[in-house]
DNA sequence: CTGCAACCTTGACCTTAGTCATGGATGCGG
DNA sequence: CCGCATCCATGACTAAGGTCAAGGTTGCAG
């Protein structure tokens, strides 16, 4: 059945890994998997939660609409990340909305099973708060980024965070389009474009889904200076 | 004793209310009080959590410094706030920084004592969770904010925060400094001087800390507008 | 192969907000 | 009352990124 395949990616995550041993199975013999088509919705902001989700392949944007028609990207998540543990846990209603951005397997976990397990052993709680906290400190690095940061050092500080070393060359794939790339960074598809061109000069080539770091250090370096500064380096 | 009636106060806030009622009496009797000059640290960014925070009295500031030197405020509570709860209790590193940013009571929590109540009664786990989920939510909502809305339309969202009603003619007070204002809100200074000089055309008048809003239904319209055409309007 | 659509890049121009410099108001110690 | 510091507002200028329009690639259906 393709769901062995499946469920042995859901023991690879992170939430599922930090659970207590003997409730994984229970959890996910109850747990339900579905594809997503690319562009389909997962749920939507304001909609009650009652299930926790665990990406099993593809990719996942969690976005919310402002009043005014524009959208924020608030999170995009890979193969083996979860996301929806706090709210699903309280019965809360979404603050975002979610949708496949790839074609897309998802796991869910119903909290109602969740909620019951809770009850006999706390450890779950730390698990799902542990995922949260995680949830939460990325949020607080994205804010830091937008307050802080130029276009061109948000794009060369996503770029670090795909590639594994922090020194040396090294060559990424941009791991979904551009225009959410930079729905992601705060920032226009053209502006995007733009930034990738400034960071020619920090040492990054850029063709098609691909980039070529020449010196991550080099990189980092240009994250971390001032704006002013990283500009007339450039 | 003094210390009762911080108490008091501290039994009014969110986060002890949603405790369980058997263990609210323990955990008020373990915690500690400490008075904080203004501009005094309470913890700093990387350091080891090892209590829960609840405001008693004044303002207290969380933020980051990024690597340039640039601040990021990540927020600002007040009276019977509490933070750091998801962290103290993992027993994590800080990811954020704190300051009293006005002479400021505070009340901690030691975690050791919640970690073990938890293993005891999982609810306080859920408590614990709850407020986490509100600070995501409200990152989440300031995220939207920076990525979709002008200086001015933000500051017009923060006043509306700080006014109850949701209608009408309402007068409200600045609560700190604009410098920590400006901050919050991912602007300079001068930015948030000239924001509010923009919005005397949305019917708001600034005189020193007092702000006058004519129609808050009105101001409310204009922070929802598409950006070009807030401008337009004002 | 052709035509079309999706995606990306580029250029010109404009809006927004940051920077730097200045000056006014307020409050406080001496 | 004076001098000084703090906080805030304003103006002139610069920089960063959004908007609009045009054009290049790529890939796919017919």
């Amino acid at each position: 059945m393709a769901h062995e395949h499946y469920k042995a990616i859901a023991r690879n995550s992170l939430l599922i890994r930090s659970l207590p041993e003997q409730h994984i199975e229970t959890l996910l013999s109850h747990a339900h998997f579905r594809h997503y088509e690319r562009g389909e919705n997962i749920f939507l902001q304001d909609e009650e939660a009652t299930a926790i989700h665990v990406v099993i392949d593809g990719w996942v944007k969690l976005f919310r609409v402002a009043p005014n028609g524009a959208e924020a990207v608030v999170s995009i998540f890979a193969c083996g990340e979860s996301f929806g543990e706090a709210v699903a846990l309280r019965g809360n209603n979404y603050p975002v909305s979610a949708e496949a951005v790839t074609a897309a397997e998802v796991m869910h976990i119903p909290s109602s099973l969740l909620i019951s397990l809770m009850k006999e052993d706390p450890q779950i709680g730390l698990s799902i708060l542990a995922s949260t906290f995680m949830h939460l400190h990325s949020l607080v690095e994205q804010l830091e980024q937008l307050k802080a940061q130029t276009g061109a050092q948000r794009v060369a500080e996503f770029l670090l965070t795909l590639c594994r070393s922090n020194s040396g060359p090294c060559e990424v794939i941009l791991p979904y389009d551009k225009v959410l790339i930079a729905g992601r960074l705060g920032m226009k598809p053209e502006s995007l474009s733009r930034a990738f061109a400034r960071l020619k000069t920090a040492g990054v080539q850029i063709k098609k889904n691909h980039a070529a770091i020449a010196d991550a250090k080099r990189l980092r370096e240009y994250t971390e200076d001032d704006p002013a500064d990283a500009w007339n380096k450039a």
